[in-house]
DNA sequence: TAATTCGCTAGACCGA
DNA sequence: TCGGTCTAGCGAA
């Protein structure tokens, strides 16, 4: 099955020695002409195993066509290209069994230019811009960190014999570099590099060319001995993992730039050679042969973008404060080349240095359990698991399962396809509106998964959808807009979802035989967490105008499948006799009135026991009390997505409210927080109440730090772009001309002062302001927070026209 | 050229 | 000076 080459084929039987390793990565190179790919194995060591295999794709053309194929001529990469040689073979190509070409190149770079010249004869082609590492992975069904029993002949892949799990522990280090910078920006041609900080092992070094009375000092003589004990850690630590923060963008280049002024080989590679860097979707990616390289500071971004957890501020500080729930090392707020400068402050300076990689590893620690897991179930190599966009993380399982099926895996959309796809927007889901109150005793249901069991309960995927009109109604799931799907065979996306969904709840019955608070129940609790959120992906993959596998009608009949069953449960619930105060989605807010906990869970059997599937009502939770507040400009009619709730434990659960915003300042949060709490906890308006009054002296008196008064919002366009001059890009523009760095993706830190007319005059950034306007604090962010709720106690419409009127406030208190 | 849609809110902007 | 409309960001699910 494997094709060996030609030399080691000769050799004598004696040669094929059995062996096993876990397989971590997978790249190739082009020698002697011939395509060969390259395994990352880890054993003892990590090594290198090797084995040829042809590039090729698929051409949707008749037997008759094998001339005119074989004859095509393209202007590759750097020469003249060809078909190597072509194959009849039976597949299913978008739902057809059909025969077609298998067309093979001579290196994986000849495919997009040979298929390209195929497709402009009218023959489409299938399968031409598949990463050829992957390739070869799909093919072999090989699966990262898996540990493989094989038998090898000198460098190369003789035969798999087996393929098991395995625990892995990767050799990984965590580093961070300082530099010298008087003049703000460092400048890579002029600006040494002063320490070079590293864990590894659970030692921590930081090397620097200062003597400094610190135990895991390690002293240099200059920079360019530092670097050269940088990269010897790495070589003699035989590191698998590279972890650093932002260092695709800053410490990777610098650290080259400073290598090349200082005259020596950058050679942070395996073989010797430095990074690359290449461009993936919308950022760069810097790959590191030999060993993985994971950036975590977009990881967390990605991991914010897709829901994973909330971050305020994707800083190192505090990303690893709120991942970790440890506390930063606090240091002096002064530039590092004035504390490089002064011996009395080098020490401290070598101790942020020092944090800067501890906390690196523990962002590490905490995300790379997941990203394994992922990487394993999505069968993407952790360095490509830990760049991946979501639908990356999708398509890839897809593409494996779809090759097992001996099924095409469906082509990337043109721009066109894609923008005619982007045109309609797909129908979503119900959220019925709440009426605002304060209310006792609820009991909170949500549909487990609610997408993903649609999608496996009614066999929702491309290519069971519509099926001829032969086919009876009584073998399809109809969905309530229509749409037909064949209930057997099963589709691909409803398989592989089943698959996510099973490894998952095993995973959950594993968590509940385990303490929580261990390191392992944290583990597999994150494993778990990145399956559902895999799951979840699902159905936005379906609907994502450039997915492979989009389709509208698969999309509107997941969404219209859910509004039917959330609103029928809704009319179940009322006419059981709850009242029913809201749902979004798929959770039901039932009050529970004069019934007991056992009807409402009576409720919830009689609603599975007519659920299909896989698809199942849970318990959420019973909360003793809970606040809706009404809507902006909406004479009295509720606010979705905005409610707060306690619950029997004490515990409170927050949605939507400016409390749970980023683009808030503290001091707002703070004090809705507390009159929140003093209704929720306490039941008490004269709390709530003094929360909110205390809260407004402290802000007068002027003493309130702008750490609390900060409001942070993300420049989501370059700060050129905007149309409208909100606080926030005035901030930032001022920022610019103070010499900041602010672009596209910026975390913006900006403070109301007392400098300007309109609001975004006032706006500074953070590092600029010197004052606050206590006035805006009070009436744009305190009162509109709090006065919702307020009103929620009784107090009437009236009372609060007060708003902004320094008389009327004193009156209302 | 980051999976989806639904929903709330602020502040700028614009014309009466 | 006002009220309506639009841009923009963020959160819920």
């Amino acid at each position: 099955m494997l094709t060996a080459p030609k030399s080691s084929v000769a050799k004598k039987e004696t040669g094929v020695v059995k062996r096993k390793a876990i397989l971590l990565d997978v790249d190739y190179r082009i020698k002697d002409e011939k395509t060969v790919v390259r395994l990352l194995m880890k054993g003892k060591r990590l090594f290198r195993l090797y084995d040829y295999y042809e590039p090729y794709f698929y051409v949707d053309a008749p037997k008759s066509a094998e001339k005119e194929i074989m004859a095509v001529k393209a202007i590759g990469r750097d020469r003249q290209v060809s078909p190597t040689r072509c194959e009849r073979v039976k597949m299913n190509v978008l739902g057809v069994e059909k025969e077609i070409w298998k067309v093979f190149c001579e290196r994986p770079y000849d495919v997009p230019h040979v298929s390209a010249a195929i497709a402009a004869m009218k023959h489409p082609c299938y399968e031409n811009n598949i990463p050829f590492g992957r390739r070869y992975l799909i093919d072999r069904d090989l699966t990262p960190f898996m540990k493989i029993i094989y038998e090898r002949e000198g460098k190369f892949i003789k035969r798999i014999i087996a393929k098991k799990d395995a625990a892995v522990q990767l050799r990984t280090m965590a580093y961070d570099i300082e530099t010298y910078n008087p003049k703000g920006m460092p400048r890579p041609d002029k600006d040494e590099i002063i320490m070079i900080s590293y864990e590894f092992g659970g030692k921590r070094f930081v090397l620097t060319s200062k003597k400094i009375d610190r135990d895991f000092v390690v002293y240099c003589k200059d920079e360019r001995e530092m670097i050269k004990k940088f990269l010897e850690a790495i070589k003699e630590n035989d590191v698998e993992v590279l972890l650093g923060y932002n260092d695709t963008v800053f410490d990777l280049p610098y650290l080259k730039a400073r290598a090349d002024v200082n005259g020596i080989d950058f050679s942070i590679g395996r073989d010797g050679s430095s990074f690359r860097v290449r461009r993936q979707g919308i950022r760069d990616v810097a790959e590191i042969t030999g060993r993985i390289h994971i950036d975590l500071y977009p990881l967390v971004r990605f991991m914010g973008f897709i829901g994973a957890f909330k971050i305020s501020k994707y800083t190192l500080e505090n990303a690893y404060e709120e991942l970790t729930g440890k506390k930063k090392l606090m240091v002096v707020k002064l530039e590092i080349w004035k504390m490089w400068d002064d011996p009395k402050l080098a020490p401290l300076l070598a101790d942020y240095s020092r944090f800067d990689s501890v906390a690196t590893m523990e962002i590490g620690n905490v995300l790379l359990p997941s990203q394994i897991e992922m990487s394993r179930v999505t069968r993407l190599p952790l360095f490509d698991t830990a760049n991946a966009t979501a639908g990356q993380l999708v398509e890839s399982l897809l593409m494996h399962k779809s090759a097992q099926y001996k099924t095409i895996i469906p082509n990337k959309p043109d721009d066109a396809m894609a923008q005619e796809r982007e045109l309609g927007p797909i129908k979503g889901a119900f959220v019925k509106l709440p009426q605002p109150g304060i209310y006792e005793n609820m009991v909170v249901f949500d549909f487990r998964g609610l997408y993903p069991s649609i999608i496996t309960a009614h066999n929702i995927d491309p290519f069971t959808l519509n099926p001829p009109a032969s086919v009876p109604d009584s073998d399809c799931y109809i969905s309530p807009n229509g749409h037909r799907f064949k209930k057997t065979p099963r589709g691909l996306i409803p398989t592989v979802l089943e698959e996510i969904l099973q490894v998952r709840g095993a995973l959950k019955t594993q968590l509940k035989k385990i303490e929580k608070d261990t390191p392992e129940y944290e583990m597999l609790f994150a494993r778990q967490q990145s399956l559902k959120i895999l799951a979840n992906s699902y159905y936005g993959y379906l609907a994502y105008p450039r997915s492979r596998w989009y389709s509208r009608d698969c999309g509107e009949s997941v969404t219209a499948w859910g509004r039917h069953f959330i609103q029928d449960t809704i009319d179940k619930g009322e006419k059981t006799g709850f009242n029913v105060l809201y749902g979004d989605t798929d959770s039901i807010f039932l009050l529970m009135g004069k019934k007991s906990k056992d009807d409402a869970m009576q409720f919830m059997k009689k609603i599975n026991a007519e659920l299909p599937g896989d698809m199942e009502l849970e318990l959420e939770g019973f909360y003793p009390r809970g606040v809706f507040v009404t809507k902006k400009n909406a004479e009295g009619a509720g606010a979705k997505k905005k409610y707060a709730l306690i619950g029997e434990d004490g515990r409170i659960k927050i949605r939507g409210f400016e409390l749970v915003r980023r683009d808030w300042s503290a001091v707002a949060k703070n004090t809705q927080r507390g009159v929140l709490e003093a209704i929720l906890k306490h039941g008490s308006k004269e709390m709530a109440v003094k929360v909110v009054k205390d809260m407004i002296v402290r802000l007068k008196e002027g003493k309130v730090p702008l750490e609390e008064l900060t409001i942070y919002t993300q420049m989501k366009k370059d700060p050129r772009k905007y149309d409208i001059k909100s606080p926030e890009v005035s901030a930032a523009q001022k920022g610019i001309a103070a010499g900041m760095q602010i672009e596209k993706g910026s975390m913006i830190g900006y403070v109301i002062t007392k400098t300007g007319k309109t609001i975004s005059e006032k706006a500074y950034v953070v590092e600029m302001a010197k004052d606050y306007d206590p006035n805006y604090y009070i009436d744009n962010q305190i009162l509109p927070s709090v006065l919702k709720i307020l009103k929620e106690l009784g107090y009437s419409e009236d009372d609060l026209k007060f708003k902004g009127e320094q008389k009327g406030l004193e009156q209302f208190f």
